[in-house]
RNA sequence: GGGCGCUUAGCUCAGUUGGUUCAGAGCACCUGCCUUACAAGCAGGGGGUCACUAGUUCGAAUCUAGUAGCGCCCA
C-alpha cells in the first residue's frame, strides 16, 4: 500500500494549491467568445480585518463563480475594497491623536498625506486573507473606490447629476454625528430603544401669574426654544393664545402657536418648539414661520445662542439644567420612558437633528425604475421576501444626504465665488472658465474655493459594478460591453437600500441596464446565542485561525451547511469540525482506492458490475437534483446533496459493493470506473471545497483529464435508468433489515448466515442485488423457497418473507407478538384507506391520480395482510 | 405607532400547485462495535398534537380569519 496518511493535513495542500492556480492564472478573464460570468465583490471597508461575515460571503460567491468556470462560462469575479470614507478618517484621527496631533491643526492635504499612508499600510490586508480562504477572485483587475479612474467617474455622474437638476444644495434638517463631526444620510443612522426620563417643566406666562407645563425628554434644549404649540381644539389652552410664555432660566418670550400635530394624550398636551433641533419641530418652524436658534456648536457643545451654560457638553448640561430647574422651581416632576433615538452607525454617538447646508440627491425619479425592474423579476432577488420590503423602501425613499464634512473621500467638485455663487466642473480650470463665462470675466483661479466636503462613501459604491470595468468614463470599452450587467450579487439585507438599491437606481440611469440579473441576501452570522458578532461582545472567532484549526475547505463546508438564503445563521464551531470531518472522510475514500492492487486478467464480478450500474443511476439522479438546487440558488440544499452523494451513496454503499476482500486484488474495469465516479465526485465538489477535491484530483486524474480540477469541466446530468435506483431502494431494505436483526439478535457480522426468501402474490424475484446482499450481509447462501423451511427467524419486506435459519433458538411467542401487532397496524391503515374510498365525495372529486394511488395502496396493504396472517397461522 | 415576516424533532432548518406510509434532513442523543479506508469512524435505534383556536375542503404542516410568542424594517 502506498504511504498516505489516515488524515488530511488541508495546510500543504491550500498553499501548493492556491499559489498554483494564481500562477497559471486560472483566475483570470478577458473578453472572448465564450458567455462570460461576471460578479463584483462588495467591496469591503479598505482597512478593514475579515470577520466572519466576509467568510460567509465569500463563500458564497466563490462557489457561484467556480461552478459557471467548469460550466465552461468565461467567469471574472471582481475583487476590491472601498474608502470607507468616515471609519476610515476616524482610525486615522484616533491614530494621529495618539501620536499627539490634533487633526484641526494640520492642513486638508497634510491629512490626506497621512491618511493615504494608513491606506498602504492596512490597505488590502483582507484581500490577502480572502486569498487563504480559496477565493477565485480575479486580482489583476483589484479596484479601489478611489483609484483615478473610480474617482473620476465618481466625480463626472456628480456633474451629470448636478446639470440634469437632480443635486440640489440646500438648508435641512440633517443627522449630524457631533463625535465625527459630520452629516449622516437616514441610512447610517440605527435606532435603539433607550430608558430615558420625561421633565415636566413649566413655563411662566408673560404677564401673569399663571404657568403651563411641558414635558420633553431634552431639557438642555428649552434654550432653543421659539414657541409652544397646542391643539386648536385643546379647551385647556385655549385662553392662552396670544400671551407668550416665557422661557425658564433665560427668559425668553416665545408665542403659543396651534396646531393639529399635537397629540393632546401625549405628556401634557403643551409642546415646546425647538425647530432648530428636532425634525418635527422645524416642519412646525417652517409652517408657522418660527426663528430657529440653533444652540449647539458643532460637537454637540453648547454655543453662545444657547445663553447659559456655553461650552458644555449637550449631556453635561442637560444634568446642570436639570439641577437649576429643580432648584428654581421650574421642574415639576420627571417620568421613566422607553423611547427610541437614532445613534450614529459608525461611532455610536447619538444623533443630533441639525440644520445645515448640504448637498442631495433626489431619488424620485431614480427610484421608480429601480422599483420596477425587482417588481417585475428584471432583476431576481433570492429569497424573493426581500421583494416586499424593497418595495416598501423604494416607495418611501426620500433625498439623500450625499455631502460629509470629511476630508478622506471624494471632494465635491464645486467652486465658490467670492460673492458666494458657485458652478460644478470637473476641475478648477474648468470651474474658473465656467465662473468667468457666467459671473464675472476678471476672475482668477485665487478667487474660486471648492468647497470642503466629500462625497458620502455609498455615492461611489453605487457605480461599483459599472466603475469597476470603466463604463462610466469609457461607455463604450469592451469590457464594460461584455461583463456588464454582472450575473450575480451576493450580499447581506443589511445595506439592501444602502447599497444595492442605489446599484439598480445608477445602473439604469447611467447605462439603461440593470447592474446584475440575481441578487443572493444571506443571513447575518450569529453566535450560538443568536447575538450579533462584534468586537465589543468578542463573540467573534478569528476565521484565520478557524481555517488554521480546520481547514480552508472545513471553515467553508460550516458556513454553509447552516446558511439557507434569507436566514441569520447561528455559527457553531462544530460546524466547521463537521466541514473538517467530511474531508477525512473524502480523503480515505481515496486512501481505499490507493491500496487496491489492480489485476488486469480478473474478471469482472457480477456484483461490481450491478453497483457500478447502480451509482451511475444514482450519480445522475443526484446531478439533476443539485443543477435544480442551484437553479433556485440554494446552496446550502446543494451541499447537503453532495455531502450525502459522497459520503452515503459512494462511501457507505458503492465502495462496499465493489471493495475487494483483504489482501484481494480489484479487477481492472471496476477499478477504473471507481476511479472514474471519484474523479467526477471531485468535480462535483470542488466549487464548495475546492482544496482537498484538486490535492485529491492530482492524484487520479487521466489522461484526457484538465491540468487543474479548477478548469476541469463540470459533470452534468445525463439520462440514466430510474430502474436501478428503484432496485436497489428494495435491496437496501433487505439489506437494513438484516442487519437489524443481527444487531438485535446479538449475531456478529462475522458470523455468515443463510437466507431463504419466499415471494408471495405471483410476485417474481428481482435477483440484480442478491449477490450484493450476500456480501454486505455475510450470507453463505442466499435461495429463493416455495414454502417456509423450519427453524427461521422471519423478516417481512412489503410483502416478503426472508426467512434465515438461526442455530439459537427462535422465540415464537416474540415473534407472534411482533406479527400480531404489525397486523394490528396494517389493518388500521387500511381502514382508513377504505373510509377514504368509501367516500363518495372523495371518489368523485379527487384526481383520477389520487383515487388510483388509494386503490393501489388498499390492494398493497390487503397482500401484506395476507402474508402476516399466514405467517401468524404456521406458528 | 406603520409595514413585513417567522413559529415543524433537543438544535439549525427543508417541506413546490392542498393528495403515496408525509411528517423529512443534517447535527446532537441512545445502543453495539478499536470489523485491515476512515473512532475526525462503522452499524443499528429512539424522538414531533407541524404555536393555539375556529373555518374552507372529500382531504390541511400546506388555504382563510383570529389569538399568543418572536424577529426585522420604517417613523
Amino acid at each position: 500500500m502506498k504511504t498516505i496518511p489516515k488524515q488530511y493535513s488541508p495546510k500543504d495542500a491550500e498553499n501548493k494549491w492556491y499559489a498554483q492556480w494564481i500562477k497559471k492564472g486560472y483566475f483570470r478573464s478577458e473578453p472572448d467568445e465564450r458567455p462570460p460570468y461576471s460578479m463584483v465583490i462588495p467591496p469591503p471597508n479598505v482597512t478593514g480585518v475579515l470577520h466572519m461575515g466576509h467568510m460567509l460571503n465569500n463563500t458564497i460567491q466563490d462557489v457561484l463563480v467556480r461552478r459557471a468556470r467548469m460550466l465552461g462560462f468565461n467567469t471574472c469575479w471582481l475583487p476590491g475594497t472601498d474608502h470607507a470614507s468616515i471609519a476610515t478618517e476616524a482610525k486615522v484621527v484616533n491614530k494621529l491623536r495618539s501620536e499627539g496631533i490634533d487633526k484641526k491643526t494640520l492642513t486638508r492635504e497634510d491629512f490626506l498625506h497621512h491618511a493615504w499612508e494608513w491606506k498602504e499600510k492596512h490597505g488590502g490586508i483582507i484581500l490577502e486573507q480572502l486569498k487563504k480562504l480559496g477565493a477565485s477572485c480575479d486580482w489583476d483587475r483589484t479596484k479601489f473606490t478611489m483609484d483615478e479612474s473610480l474617482s473620476g467617474s465618481v466625480i463626472r455622474v456628480f456633474i451629470d447629476l448636478y446639470e440634469k437638476g437632480l443635486i440640489y444644495r440646500g438648508v435641512r434638517m440633517v443627522n449630524w454625528d457631533p463625535r465625527a463631526l459630520t452629516a449622516l444620510s437616514d441610512e447610517e443612522v440605527v435606532h435603539k430603544e433607550v430608558q430615558a426620563k420625561f421633565y415636566y417643566i413649566r413655563y411662566p406666562i408673560q404677564d401673569s401669574d399663571e404657568y403651563v407645563t411641558i414635558a420633553t425628554t431634552r431639557p438642555e434644549t428649552i434654550l432653543g426654544d421659539t414657541a409652544i404649540c397646542v391643539h386648536p381644539d385643546d379647551e385647556r389652552y385655549r385662553h392662552l393664545i396670544g400671551k407668550k410664555a416665557l422661557v425658564p432660566l433665560i427668559n425668553r418670550p416665545v408665542p403659543f402657536i396651534q396646531d393639529e400635530y399635537v397629540d393632546r394624550e401625549l405628556g401634557t398636551g403643551a409642546l415646546k418648539v425647538t425647530p432648530a433641533h428636532d425634525i418635527n419641530d422645524y416642519n412646525l418652524g417652517l409652517k408657522h414661520t418660527l426663528p430657529s436658534i440653533d444652540i449647539f456648536h458643532d460637537d454637540g457643545r453648547l454655543n453662545e445662542k444657547a445663553e447659559i451654560y456655553t461650552g458644555e457638553d449637550r449631556f453635561v448640561a442637560r444634568e446642570k439644567i436639570t439641577k437649576e430647574l429643580k432648584e428654581k422651581g421650574f421642574l415639576v416632576r420627571t417620568e421613566d420612558i422607553t423611547h427610541s433615538i437614532g445613534f450614529s452607525e459608525r461611532t455610536d454617538e447619538i444623533i443630533e437633528p441639525r440644520l445645515s447646508l448640504q448637498w442631495f440627491l433626489k431619488m424620485e425619479s431614480l427610484a421608480r425604475p429601480a422599483l420596477k425592474a425587482v417588481m417585475d423579476d428584471t432583476i431576481r432577488f433570492h429569497p424573493p421576501k426581500f421583494k416586499n420590503i424593497y418595495r416598501h423602501w423604494m416607495e418611501n425613499v426620500r433625498d439623500w444626504c450625499i455631502s460629509r464634512q470629511l476630508w478622506w473621500g471624494h471632494r465635491i467638485p464645486a467652486y465658490y465665488l467670492p460673492g458666494g455663487q458657485f458652478v460644478v466642473a470637473e476641475s478648477l480650470e474648468e470651474a474658473l472658465i465656467m465662473a468667468r463665462e457666467k459671473y464675472d470675466a476678471d476672475l482668477k483661479e485665487s478667487d474660486l474655493k471648492q468647497d470642503e466636503d466629500v462625497l458620502d462613501t455609498w455615492f461611489s459604491s453605487w457605480l461599483w459594478p459599472i466603475s469597476v470595468f470603466d463604463g462610466i468614463n469609457e461607455p463604450g470599452n469592451r469590457e464594460i460591453r461584455y461583463y456588464y450587467p454582472t450575473n450575480d450579487l451576493v450580499t447581506a439585507p443589511e445595506i439592501l437600500f444602502f447599497w444595492v438599491a442605489r446599484m439598480i437606481m445608477a445602473g439604469l440611469e447611467f447605462r439603461n441596464e440593470i447592474p446584475f440579473r440575481n441578487v443572493y441576501l444571506h443571513g447575518i452570522v450569529r453566535d450560538k446565542q443568536g447575538r450579533k458578532m462584534s468586537k465589543s461582545l468578542g463573540n467573534s472567532p478569528d476565521p484565520i485561525a478557524l481555517m488554521d484549526d480546520y481547514g480552508a475547505d472545513g471553515v467553508r463546508v460550516g458556513m454553509l451547511l447552516c446558511s439557507p438564503a434569507g436566514n441569520d445563521l447561528l455559527f457553531d464551531e462544530s460546524l466547521c469540525e463537521q466541514g473538517r470531518n467530511f474531508c477525512n472522510k473524502i480523503w480515505n475514500a481515496f486512501r481505499l482506492t490507493q491500496s487496491w492492487n489492480v489485476d488486469g486478467s480478473l474478471p469482472q464480478s457480477k456484483e461490481s458490475n450491478t453497483a457500478i450500474h447502480w451509482f451511475e443511476a444514482n450519480l445522475n439522479r443526484a446531478l439533476a437534483t443539485l443543477a435544480d438546487h442551484f437553479e433556485k440558488y440554494r446552496i446550502a440544499d446543494a451541499l447537503m446533496t453532495v455531502y450525502k452523494l459522497i459520503w452515503d451513496d459512494f462511501c457507505s454503499w458503492y465502495l462496499e459493493m465493489v471493495k475487494p476482500a483483504y489482501r484481494e486484488p480489484i479487477d481492472a474495469a471496476t477499478y477504473d470506473r471507481t476511479i472514474g465516479f471519484l474523479n467526477k465526485l471531485l468535480r462535483i465538489l470542488h466549487p464548495f471545497m475546492p482544496f482537498i477535491s484538486e490535492e485529491i484530483y492530482q492524484s487520479i486524474k487521466g489522461e484526457g483529464d484538465s491540468e487543474s480540477i479548477t478548469i476541469a469541466p463540470m459533470p452534468e446530468a445525463e439520462a440514466y435508468d430510474d430502474q436501478m435506483n428503484e432496485r436497489f431502494t428494495a435491496a437496501r431494505q433487505v439489506i437494513m433489515s438484516i442487519r437489524n436483526m443481527r444487531q438485535e439478535k446479538n449475531i456478529p457480522q462475522k458470523q455468515s448466515l443463510e437466507l431463504y426468501i419466499k415471494k408471495n402474490n405471483d410476485e417474481s424475484p428481482d435477483i440484480t442485488f442478491d449477490g450484493i446482499i450476500k456480501k454486505l450481509c455475510n450470507l453463505g447462501h442466499l435461495d429463493y423457497v416455495p414454502v417456509k423451511p423450519p427453524g427461521v427467524h422471519t423478516i417481512i419486506v412489503k410483502s416478503t418473507e426472508l426467512h434465515i435459519p438461526l442455530d439459537q433458538h427462535v422465540d415464537k411467542e416474540e415473534e407472534r407478538k411482533n406479527l400480531e401487532s404489525e397486523i394490528r397496524y396494517q389493518e388500521g391503515f387500511l381502514k382508513s384507506i377504505e373510509k377514504k374510498l368509501s367516500n363518495e365525495r372523495f371518489v368523485s372529486n379527487a384526481p383520477s391520480a389520487v383515487v388510483e394511488k388509494e386503490k393501489k395502496k388498499r390492494s398493497d396493504a390487503l397482500a401484506k395482510i395476507g402474508v402476516l396472517k399466514e405467517q401468524l397461522a404456521s406458528l
